[in-house]
RNA sequence: GCCCCUGUAGCUCAGCCGGACAGAGCAGCUGCCUUCUAAGCAGUUGGUCGCAGGUUCGAAUCCUGCCGGGGGCGCCA
């Protein structure tokens, strides 16, 4: 849909051609001013473009001016230049109404849809923790992200498939089966090996050998089985489960391997294979194949992102790991360019720490021992809405830390419920708008020119940037965004509702009929927002 | 030593591809329930945007250097 902004840009561009100058629109901003004093949209076009014609920026602004008053924009009611030489565009509260009217009969399915993905097909692997154990809050923490950005991607027309890969093979399964058999027999786990209460728990269910391979193995599955439940909860579904170990019996990594060594990439140190990765720009070369002969796991996930793109095809791949996984995205992205497919094509994206408190306590996600929180458990405190609304509420680049004794307070220190309340307030105008009898007429019948009370305008002004929002979080790989909007919409929300009585013996029947449209288009986009980030909506509380 | 992230109000964080007096929530203080849910609303206190230079008409935002915090530099995964 094209907006108002767009339309402005639009003639600004035509304006400067007006004076003979080339200006695209990208070249200069059009913006919401932070206060609205300063119109509904202004503009610095006149300062990006005074220096090049050498010209004050005011008196630019002027002459731009004299060309939209001769050739204004629709709903263009008065111009201002202010400041350094800002153009501020005040328009008629028309605009605002018509794009409710678009935003009601857009409806959910359609409201704040985009196609700047353009059908490209995107893999995007995310969590695909260990099955070493039940997952911990940290897990959760990113496996939301990933969730989120997966529903982002899909909105804005990308074709999406989510993958975890299995590492179900190599050493950690050893010593995972070497813990699990350790428990069964009664002693204690070794120093390097999973020491949780859960190995306890699966040691006594286990009736196989004495193989440390096939325990490691039947203990990985049963984890797997858990990891599965817990992000059942979260309502997040993989559409394939990768496993580590039917890459390497396929034969496929030492293909890769034989593959890099066809290239001249490859020296051996005796037994051992070591990719040239530094040729590029890896800061050392990488060992592929170990003195016992087993591969490397970078082999191995050298063939699985071979496998991603030449096999299956995707034009992008999305990986996203911890922080703690820096160390291999130089190594990953030199192994793509060796191979021809393209390191520009690999995003890899980190997380980067989280750390609870709880009181005082300072706990850290430990993968190895210790003081982890399992996912579960504070999934069983918050529930999955407040626990997805919480990871998704900052950027992923920032380390962050919860207290989890304050989030479980129903409080804004936990916000879900700030929003879901919003939801159900407009769930609840509308039952009893049901209850009274009242038939809403269609729209093109009602008079939405009646909302002009600040609360209504502020809640127009930002029911209607939520399409850039979506297309905005989508680019910059940032669900926070969502999370951000979710979060100034409701506050909006609350205070038309506090203001502005929908449903009332003091309210003109034509007044309810044009705010009750403004609930259902406020009820759109919030249902929208809340899908995207997978937050529940809530009828009533 | 090198690489990545980060330093904004007492706390948790937005803002960072340059713009108009630096934002929100929480915490603190003060008000508001006879009408659609007070899990709400309104007001108010609180900031050398880590420090120092530089670029610019304009810097929290860009560049350089310091200082602090987190993570990484395995023939672990």
């Amino acid at each position: 849909m094209s907006s108002v902004r767009d339309m402005i840009a639009a003639a600004l561009s035509a304006a400067m051609g007006s004076l003979g100058v080339e200006m695209e629109p990208s070249l200069f901003i059009v913006e919401r001013p932070a206060r609205i004093e300063h119109g509904e949209f202004s503009t610095n076009v006149a300062m990006v473009a005074a220096k090049e014609l050498g010209e004050k920026p005011r008196v630019l602004a002027e002459k731009i001016c004299g060309y939209l008053t001769d050739n204004p924009v629709r709903y263009q009611s008065r111009l201002e230049i202010a400041g350094p030489g800002f153009i501020n565009f005040f328009l008629d509260y028309g605009y605002l109404h018509d794009e409710l009217v678009q935003v009601v009969e857009q409806g959910e399915v359609s409201f704040a849809r985009s196609d700047i993905g353009a059908g490209e097909r995107v893999q995007l692997e995310f969590c695909s923790a260990n099955p070493t154990g039940p997952l911990h809050v940290g897990n959760g923490w990113w496996a939301s992200y990933g969730d989120a950005l997966a529903r982002l991607l899909r909105r804005c027309g990308y074709k999406v498939s989510t993958e975890y890969y299995v590492n179900d093979t190599g050493g950690q399964i050893r010593r995972l089966g070497e813990s699990l058999l350790a428990r069964r027999a009664g002693r204690e786990v070794e120093e390097e090996g999973y020491q949780g209460d859960y190995v306890k728990e699966l040691a006594k269910r286990y009736t196989g050998p004495d193989d440390v391979m096939i325990a490691g193995k039947w203990a990985a599955e049963e984890n797997l089985a858990t990891i599965k439940a817990s992000l059942d909860k979260l309502d997040i579904h993989f559409d394939v489960w990768f496993s580590q170990a039917s890459i390497e019996e396929s034969g496929a990594v030492q293909e890769i391997v034989d593959l890099l060594a066809s290239k001249g990439l490859i020296v051996e140190e005796e037994s051992k294979k070591i990719f040239l990765s530094t040729r590029f720009g890896d800061s050392r070369d990488r060992y592929l194949v170990k003195a016992g002969g087993d591969f490397t796991y970078l082999a191995g996930d050298i063939a699985y992102h071979y496998n991603k793109f030449v096999l299956r095809g995707f034009q992008r791949v999305i990986d996203i790991f911890g922080a703690d996984h820096h160390g291999q995205v130089a190594s990953l992205k030199a192994a793509m360019d060796a191979l021809g497919v393209g390191s520009a094509r690999l995003e890899i994206l980190l997380g980067q720490m989280v750390s609870l408190l709880s009181g005082e306590d300072r706990l850290k996600f430990s993968k190895r021992k210790g003081n982890l929180i399992p996912l579960d458990d504070l999934l069983d405190e918050l529930g999955p809405s407040a626990t997805r609304l919480l990871s998704l509420s900052t950027s992923i680049d920032r380390a962050t830390s919860v207290d989890i004794e304050k989030v479980k307070a129903e409080s804004m220190d936990n916000p879900v419920y700030y929003i879901q309340y919003a939801h159900a307030r407009m769930a609840s105008i509308e039952r009893v708008r049901d209850q009274r009898g009242i038939v809403l007429p269609e729209i093109s019948k009602v008079n939405l020119s009646l909302l002009d009370h600040p609360r209504e305008l502020a809640l127009l002004r930002e029911l209607r940037t939520l399409p850039e929002v979506v297309e905005d979080a989508a680019l910059e790989r940032a669900p926070y965004k969502i999370a951000n909007w979710l979060k100034d919409f409701s506050g909006l929300f609350h205070s038309f509702y506090h203001d502005c009585y929908v449903i009332s013996d003091a309210v003109a029947i034509d007044l309810t009929y044009a705010r009750l449209y403004l609930v259902a288009g406020c009820k759109v986009a919030i249902r929208v927002a809340l899908s995207l980030l997978g937050v529940e909506a809530l009828e009533q509380m």
